[in-house]
DNA sequence: TTCCAGATAAGAATTTTTCTTATGTAAGAA
DNA sequence: TTCTTACATAAGAAAAATTCTTATCTGGAA
Protein backbone atom coordinates (compact mmCIF):
# COMPACT_ATOMS: atom_id res chain seq x y z
CA UNK A 1 0.00 0.00 0.00
CA UNK A 2 1.17 3.20 -0.75
CA UNK A 3 2.62 5.16 1.80
CA UNK A 4 1.87 9.01 1.97
CA UNK A 5 2.82 11.16 4.64
CA UNK A 6 0.79 13.62 5.90
CA UNK A 7 1.51 16.85 3.47
CA UNK A 8 0.51 14.02 0.41
CA UNK A 9 -2.96 12.89 1.99
CA UNK A 10 -3.75 17.03 2.54
CA UNK A 11 -2.62 17.25 -1.03
CA UNK A 12 -4.98 14.55 -2.24
CA UNK A 13 -7.98 15.33 -0.03
CA UNK A 14 -7.38 19.27 -1.68
CA UNK A 15 -7.33 17.44 -5.38
CA UNK A 16 -10.52 16.51 -4.47
CA UNK A 17 -11.98 20.05 -3.16
CA UNK A 18 -11.90 18.71 0.25
CA UNK A 19 -11.30 20.63 3.42
CA UNK A 20 -7.93 19.14 4.33
CA UNK A 21 -8.91 18.61 8.36
CA UNK A 22 -6.85 16.86 10.63
CA UNK A 23 -9.94 14.47 11.49
CA UNK A 24 -9.68 13.86 7.52
CA UNK A 25 -6.05 13.06 7.31
CA UNK A 26 -6.59 10.55 10.23
CA UNK A 27 -9.26 8.68 8.87
CA UNK A 28 -8.12 8.47 5.61
CA UNK A 29 -4.31 7.43 6.71
CA UNK A 30 -6.15 4.81 9.09
CA UNK A 31 -7.43 3.41 5.89
CA UNK A 32 -4.62 3.14 3.96
CA UNK A 33 -2.73 1.88 6.57
CA UNK A 34 -5.28 -0.95 7.13
CA UNK A 35 -5.14 -2.29 3.26
CA UNK A 36 -7.03 -5.29 2.78
CA UNK A 37 -9.09 -4.64 6.04
CA UNK A 38 -12.28 -3.41 5.13
CA UNK A 39 -13.17 -1.27 8.22
CA UNK A 40 -16.86 -0.36 9.11
CA UNK A 41 -16.61 3.24 10.75
CA UNK A 42 -16.78 1.81 13.91
CA UNK A 43 -13.96 0.16 13.15
CA UNK A 44 -12.08 3.19 12.18
CA UNK A 45 -13.54 5.19 15.39
CA UNK A 46 -12.06 2.56 17.88
CA UNK A 47 -8.83 2.82 16.53
CA UNK A 48 -8.57 6.74 16.55
CA UNK A 49 -9.95 7.52 19.04
CA UNK A 50 -6.99 7.02 21.71
CA UNK A 51 -4.42 9.27 20.12
CA UNK A 52 -7.29 11.42 18.65
CA UNK A 53 -9.74 11.57 21.86
CA UNK A 54 -11.80 14.58 20.70
CA UNK A 55 -12.76 12.79 17.15
CA UNK A 56 -16.75 11.75 17.02
CA UNK A 57 -18.10 8.63 15.70
CA UNK A 58 -20.86 10.77 13.83
CA UNK A 59 -17.95 12.33 12.14
CA UNK A 60 -16.47 9.61 11.13
CA UNK A 61 -19.55 8.43 9.46
CA UNK A 62 -19.47 11.67 7.53
CA UNK A 63 -16.49 11.92 6.50
CA UNK A 64 -16.43 8.09 5.02
CA UNK A 65 -19.79 9.24 3.46
CA UNK A 66 -17.79 12.13 2.01
CA UNK A 67 -14.65 10.52 0.85
CA UNK A 68 -16.74 7.75 -1.00
CA UNK A 69 -18.53 10.32 -2.89
CA UNK A 70 -15.77 11.59 -3.72
CA UNK A 71 -13.60 8.45 -5.17
CA UNK A 72 -11.19 8.31 -2.53
CA UNK A 73 -12.21 5.79 -0.91
CA UNK A 74 -14.93 1.84 -2.42
CA UNK A 75 -17.25 1.31 -0.48
CA UNK A 76 -17.72 -2.57 -0.05
CA UNK A 77 -20.41 -4.45 -0.99
CA UNK A 78 -21.28 -6.25 2.05
CA UNK A 79 -24.10 -9.21 3.42
CA UNK A 80 -23.11 -8.30 6.45
CA UNK A 81 -25.47 -5.56 8.25
CA UNK A 82 -23.13 -2.84 8.10
CA UNK A 83 -20.90 -0.40 5.60
CA UNK A 84 -17.47 -1.36 4.80
CA UNK A 85 -14.88 0.55 3.30
CA UNK A 86 -11.20 0.07 1.28
CA UNK A 87 -8.86 2.45 0.80
CA UNK A 88 -7.90 0.54 -2.30
CA UNK A 89 -9.52 2.22 -5.02
CA UNK A 90 -7.49 0.22 -7.81
CA UNK A 91 -9.64 -2.67 -9.75
CA UNK A 92 -9.62 -5.48 -7.70
CA UNK A 93 -12.16 -7.76 -6.60
CA UNK A 94 -13.63 -9.40 -3.26
CA UNK A 95 -13.63 -13.04 -2.00
CA UNK A 96 -16.22 -13.80 1.06
CA UNK A 97 -15.12 -16.46 3.29
CA UNK A 98 -17.68 -17.96 4.44
CA UNK A 99 -16.09 -19.83 7.47
CA UNK A 100 -13.64 -16.88 8.21
CA UNK A 101 -16.39 -14.18 7.66
CA UNK A 102 -13.38 -12.50 5.54
CA UNK A 103 -13.70 -10.17 3.27
CA UNK A 104 -10.51 -10.57 0.76
CA UNK A 105 -9.22 -8.45 -2.06
CA UNK A 106 -8.69 -10.61 -4.84
CA UNK A 107 -6.10 -9.56 -7.33
CA UNK A 108 -6.58 -10.87 -10.74
CA UNK A 109 -5.63 -9.18 -13.66
CA UNK A 110 -6.60 -11.13 -16.23
CA UNK A 111 -9.88 -11.36 -14.91
CA UNK A 112 -10.44 -7.68 -15.18
CA UNK A 113 -9.24 -6.60 -18.58
CA UNK A 114 -11.52 -10.24 -19.86
CA UNK A 115 -14.39 -8.12 -18.42
CA UNK A 116 -13.15 -4.77 -19.42
CA UNK A 117 -12.92 -5.68 -22.93
CA UNK A 118 -16.46 -7.73 -22.36
CA UNK A 119 -18.22 -4.74 -21.39
CA UNK A 120 -16.44 -2.18 -24.34
CA UNK A 121 -17.60 -4.71 -26.61
CA UNK A 122 -20.95 -5.27 -24.72
CA UNK A 123 -23.75 -2.49 -26.39
CA UNK A 124 -25.78 -1.77 -22.95
CA UNK A 125 -28.55 0.78 -23.56
CA UNK A 126 -29.74 3.87 -21.64
CA UNK A 127 -26.68 2.91 -19.36
CA UNK A 128 -23.37 4.41 -18.79
CA UNK A 129 -21.22 2.17 -16.69
CA UNK A 130 -19.09 4.09 -14.30
CA UNK A 131 -17.54 0.80 -12.68
CA UNK A 132 -17.92 -2.90 -12.62
CA UNK A 133 -17.15 -5.18 -8.95
CA UNK A 134 -17.28 -9.13 -8.44
CA UNK A 135 -17.56 -11.07 -5.44
CA UNK A 136 -16.44 -14.53 -5.35
CA UNK A 137 -18.21 -16.28 -2.42
CA UNK A 138 -16.91 -19.46 -0.38
CA UNK A 139 -14.90 -21.25 1.64
CA UNK A 140 -11.11 -21.16 2.42
CA UNK A 141 -9.64 -24.89 2.66
CA UNK A 142 -7.49 -23.80 5.16
CA UNK A 143 -8.37 -20.68 7.11
CA UNK A 144 -5.34 -19.66 7.93
CA UNK A 145 -3.90 -19.82 5.02
CA UNK A 146 -3.80 -17.29 2.04
CA UNK A 147 -5.54 -17.40 -0.92
CA UNK A 148 -3.94 -17.59 -4.56
CA UNK A 149 -4.23 -18.03 -8.01
CA UNK A 150 -1.66 -19.91 -10.31
CA UNK A 151 -1.33 -18.88 -13.45
CA UNK A 152 -3.54 -20.75 -16.43
CA UNK B 1 -41.36 -15.34 -12.97
CA UNK B 2 -42.58 -18.27 -11.61
CA UNK B 3 -46.36 -18.40 -10.39
CA UNK B 4 -46.64 -20.66 -7.76
CA UNK B 5 -49.42 -21.70 -5.76
CA UNK B 6 -49.65 -22.02 -1.98
CA UNK B 7 -49.10 -25.69 -2.65
CA UNK B 8 -45.78 -25.54 -4.68
CA UNK B 9 -44.59 -23.23 -2.75
CA UNK B 10 -45.68 -25.82 0.24
CA UNK B 11 -43.68 -28.07 -1.64
CA UNK B 12 -40.85 -26.09 -2.10
CA UNK B 13 -40.19 -25.35 1.49
CA UNK B 14 -40.77 -29.14 2.64
CA UNK B 15 -37.95 -29.54 -0.40
CA UNK B 16 -35.42 -27.69 1.62
CA UNK B 17 -36.73 -29.39 5.31
CA UNK B 18 -38.08 -26.38 6.14
CA UNK B 19 -41.91 -26.50 7.56
CA UNK B 20 -44.18 -24.71 5.56
CA UNK B 21 -45.68 -22.27 8.23
CA UNK B 22 -48.13 -19.74 6.84
CA UNK B 23 -45.62 -16.71 7.42
CA UNK B 24 -43.03 -18.42 5.47
CA UNK B 25 -45.39 -18.97 2.27
CA UNK B 26 -46.65 -15.54 2.28
CA UNK B 27 -42.78 -14.44 2.41
CA UNK B 28 -41.97 -16.89 -0.06
CA UNK B 29 -44.98 -15.55 -2.13
CA UNK B 30 -44.37 -11.64 -1.48
CA UNK B 31 -40.79 -11.93 -3.02
CA UNK B 32 -41.40 -13.59 -6.02
CA UNK B 33 -44.45 -11.67 -6.59
CA UNK B 34 -41.91 -8.20 -6.13
CA UNK B 35 -39.62 -9.72 -8.73
CA UNK B 36 -37.05 -7.28 -9.68
CA UNK B 37 -37.75 -5.36 -6.85
CA UNK B 38 -35.06 -6.88 -3.93
CA UNK B 39 -36.94 -5.67 -0.76
CA UNK B 40 -35.66 -5.29 2.41
CA UNK B 41 -37.18 -7.20 5.32
CA UNK B 42 -39.15 -3.68 6.35
CA UNK B 43 -40.79 -3.80 2.62
CA UNK B 44 -41.42 -7.51 3.00
CA UNK B 45 -43.13 -6.94 6.16
CA UNK B 46 -45.18 -3.60 5.57
CA UNK B 47 -46.07 -5.67 2.14
CA UNK B 48 -47.93 -8.53 3.97
CA UNK B 49 -48.87 -6.76 7.26
CA UNK B 50 -52.16 -5.52 5.94
CA UNK B 51 -53.60 -9.27 5.08
CA UNK B 52 -51.53 -10.54 7.90
CA UNK B 53 -51.90 -8.99 11.16
CA UNK B 54 -50.02 -10.96 12.99
CA UNK B 55 -46.72 -11.31 11.31
CA UNK B 56 -44.15 -9.74 12.87
CA UNK B 57 -41.25 -8.08 11.57
CA UNK B 58 -38.38 -10.82 13.72
CA UNK B 59 -40.11 -13.46 12.04
CA UNK B 60 -39.90 -11.54 8.50
CA UNK B 61 -35.79 -11.01 9.40
CA UNK B 62 -35.95 -14.72 10.67
CA UNK B 63 -37.36 -15.91 7.74
CA UNK B 64 -35.09 -14.39 4.81
CA UNK B 65 -32.17 -15.45 6.48
CA UNK B 66 -33.51 -18.99 6.95
CA UNK B 67 -34.15 -18.89 3.67
CA UNK B 68 -30.81 -17.61 2.38
CA UNK B 69 -28.97 -20.35 4.11
CA UNK B 70 -31.18 -22.61 2.22
CA UNK B 71 -30.91 -21.13 -1.40
CA UNK B 72 -34.38 -20.38 -1.72
CA UNK B 73 -33.34 -16.39 -1.83
CA UNK B 74 -30.13 -14.78 -2.81
CA UNK B 75 -29.09 -12.06 -0.13
CA UNK B 76 -28.11 -9.17 -2.39
CA UNK B 77 -24.72 -7.26 -1.90
CA UNK B 78 -25.59 -3.65 -1.67
CA UNK B 79 -23.87 -0.72 -1.04
CA UNK B 80 -26.43 0.92 0.88
CA UNK B 81 -26.78 0.26 4.74
CA UNK B 82 -29.35 -2.52 4.51
CA UNK B 83 -29.67 -5.90 3.42
CA UNK B 84 -31.75 -7.20 0.66
CA UNK B 85 -33.23 -10.02 -1.09
CA UNK B 86 -33.99 -11.49 -4.56
CA UNK B 87 -36.68 -15.00 -5.13
CA UNK B 88 -34.39 -15.08 -8.27
CA UNK B 89 -31.83 -17.44 -7.76
CA UNK B 90 -30.63 -17.80 -11.05
CA UNK B 91 -27.21 -16.84 -11.93
CA UNK B 92 -27.76 -13.11 -12.65
CA UNK B 93 -26.13 -9.73 -12.30
CA UNK B 94 -27.44 -6.52 -10.34
CA UNK B 95 -26.61 -2.98 -11.89
CA UNK B 96 -26.76 0.01 -9.46
CA UNK B 97 -28.29 3.20 -10.57
CA UNK B 98 -26.56 6.23 -8.89
CA UNK B 99 -29.25 8.46 -10.05
CA UNK B 100 -32.94 6.78 -8.80
CA UNK B 101 -30.85 3.91 -6.51
CA UNK B 102 -32.38 1.03 -8.30
CA UNK B 103 -31.26 -2.51 -8.00
CA UNK B 104 -31.99 -3.93 -11.21
CA UNK B 105 -31.70 -7.42 -12.44
CA UNK B 106 -29.24 -7.75 -15.27
CA UNK B 107 -29.42 -11.28 -17.22
CA UNK B 108 -26.39 -11.76 -19.89
CA UNK B 109 -26.06 -15.49 -20.42
CA UNK B 110 -23.09 -14.54 -22.48
CA UNK B 111 -21.39 -12.67 -19.62
CA UNK B 112 -21.95 -15.54 -17.22
CA UNK B 113 -21.05 -18.16 -19.56
CA UNK B 114 -17.52 -16.29 -20.12
CA UNK B 115 -16.97 -16.34 -16.12
CA UNK B 116 -18.62 -19.29 -15.68
CA UNK B 117 -15.45 -20.84 -18.20
CA UNK B 118 -12.76 -18.33 -16.62
CA UNK B 119 -13.30 -19.38 -12.89
CA UNK B 120 -13.79 -23.27 -14.47
CA UNK B 121 -10.10 -22.78 -15.87
CA UNK B 122 -8.75 -20.39 -13.15
CA UNK B 123 -7.13 -22.24 -10.41
CA UNK B 124 -7.48 -20.74 -7.10
CA UNK B 125 -5.32 -21.89 -4.19
CA UNK B 126 -6.76 -22.86 -0.76
CA UNK B 127 -10.16 -21.48 -1.90
CA UNK B 128 -13.86 -22.93 -2.73
CA UNK B 129 -16.11 -21.03 -5.05
CA UNK B 130 -19.90 -21.27 -4.48
CA UNK B 131 -20.70 -18.69 -6.58
CA UNK B 132 -19.50 -15.03 -8.38
CA UNK B 133 -21.41 -11.74 -8.64
CA UNK B 134 -21.36 -8.76 -10.49
CA UNK B 135 -22.79 -5.41 -10.04
CA UNK B 136 -22.51 -2.95 -12.71
CA UNK B 137 -22.77 0.88 -11.28
CA UNK B 138 -23.46 3.51 -13.24
CA UNK B 139 -26.22 5.74 -14.25
CA UNK B 140 -29.50 5.06 -16.61
CA UNK B 141 -29.41 8.01 -19.41
CA UNK B 142 -33.29 8.26 -19.29
CA UNK B 143 -34.38 7.13 -15.44
CA UNK B 144 -37.64 6.17 -16.94
CA UNK B 145 -36.71 3.92 -19.29
CA UNK B 146 -35.17 0.34 -19.33
CA UNK B 147 -31.68 -0.90 -19.39
CA UNK B 148 -31.41 -3.44 -21.99
CA UNK B 149 -28.73 -5.21 -24.26
CA UNK B 150 -28.01 -5.84 -27.32
CA UNK B 151 -26.05 -8.75 -28.53
CA UNK B 152 -22.32 -8.37 -29.63
C1' DT C 1 -5.68 38.68 10.92
C1' DT C 2 -10.25 38.40 9.88
C1' DC C 3 -14.02 36.09 8.19
C1' DC C 4 -17.21 32.58 6.95
C1' DA C 5 -18.55 28.39 4.50
C1' DG C 6 -18.09 24.30 5.71
C1' DA C 7 -16.53 20.83 9.34
C1' DT C 8 -16.83 18.93 13.92
C1' DA C 9 -18.44 17.29 18.71
C1' DA C 10 -21.89 15.71 21.35
C1' DG C 11 -25.54 13.38 22.01
C1' DA C 12 -30.36 12.67 20.83
C1' DA C 13 -33.11 10.26 17.61
C1' DT C 14 -33.97 6.99 14.16
C1' DT C 15 -33.37 2.89 11.68
C1' DT C 16 -32.03 -1.74 11.29
C1' DT C 17 -31.21 -6.06 13.26
C1' DT C 18 -30.86 -9.45 16.81
C1' DC C 19 -32.27 -11.60 20.96
C1' DT C 20 -35.38 -13.50 24.61
C1' DT C 21 -39.19 -15.84 26.19
C1' DA C 22 -43.72 -17.42 26.35
C1' DT C 23 -46.86 -19.37 23.28
C1' DG C 24 -48.33 -21.59 19.08
C1' DT C 25 -48.29 -24.99 15.42
C1' DA C 26 -46.75 -28.39 11.59
C1' DA C 27 -46.20 -32.84 10.83
C1' DG C 28 -44.87 -37.37 12.23
C1' DA C 29 -46.14 -41.10 15.61
C1' DA C 30 -49.48 -43.66 18.01
C1' DT D 1 -57.81 -38.78 14.77
C1' DT D 2 -55.36 -37.18 18.64
C1' DC D 3 -50.97 -36.72 20.86
C1' DT D 4 -46.36 -35.18 21.02
C1' DT D 5 -42.54 -32.47 20.34
C1' DA D 6 -39.28 -30.03 17.90
C1' DC D 7 -39.37 -26.11 15.64
C1' DA D 8 -41.60 -21.52 14.49
C1' DT D 9 -43.76 -17.27 15.82
C1' DA D 10 -45.24 -12.86 18.32
C1' DA D 11 -44.07 -9.32 21.03
C1' DG D 12 -41.24 -6.39 22.61
C1' DA D 13 -36.82 -5.44 24.72
C1' DA D 14 -32.21 -4.80 23.50
C1' DA D 15 -28.37 -4.02 20.72
C1' DA D 16 -26.13 -2.31 16.74
C1' DA D 17 -25.72 0.85 13.01
C1' DT D 18 -26.65 5.18 11.16
C1' DT D 19 -28.47 9.76 10.75
C1' DC D 20 -29.75 14.13 12.44
C1' DT D 21 -29.54 18.50 15.12
C1' DT D 22 -27.39 22.25 16.97
C1' DA D 23 -23.89 24.87 18.94
C1' DT D 24 -19.18 25.54 18.28
C1' DC D 25 -14.97 25.51 15.85
C1' DT D 26 -11.52 25.97 12.06
C1' DG D 27 -9.09 25.76 7.35
C1' DG D 28 -7.88 28.57 4.12
C1' DA D 29 -9.20 32.48 1.13
C1' DA D 30 -8.94 37.43 1.08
Amino acid sequence: MQQLNRQELRQKLVSCSLKATHQRIVVYEALLGLHGHHPAAEEVYRLLKPANPSISLGTVYKILDVFAENGLVRRVFSEQGCKRYDANTMAHSHIYCSNTREIIDFEDPELEELLQGFFQRRNMQNFEMHSFAIQLTGNKKEPDQQVSITKL
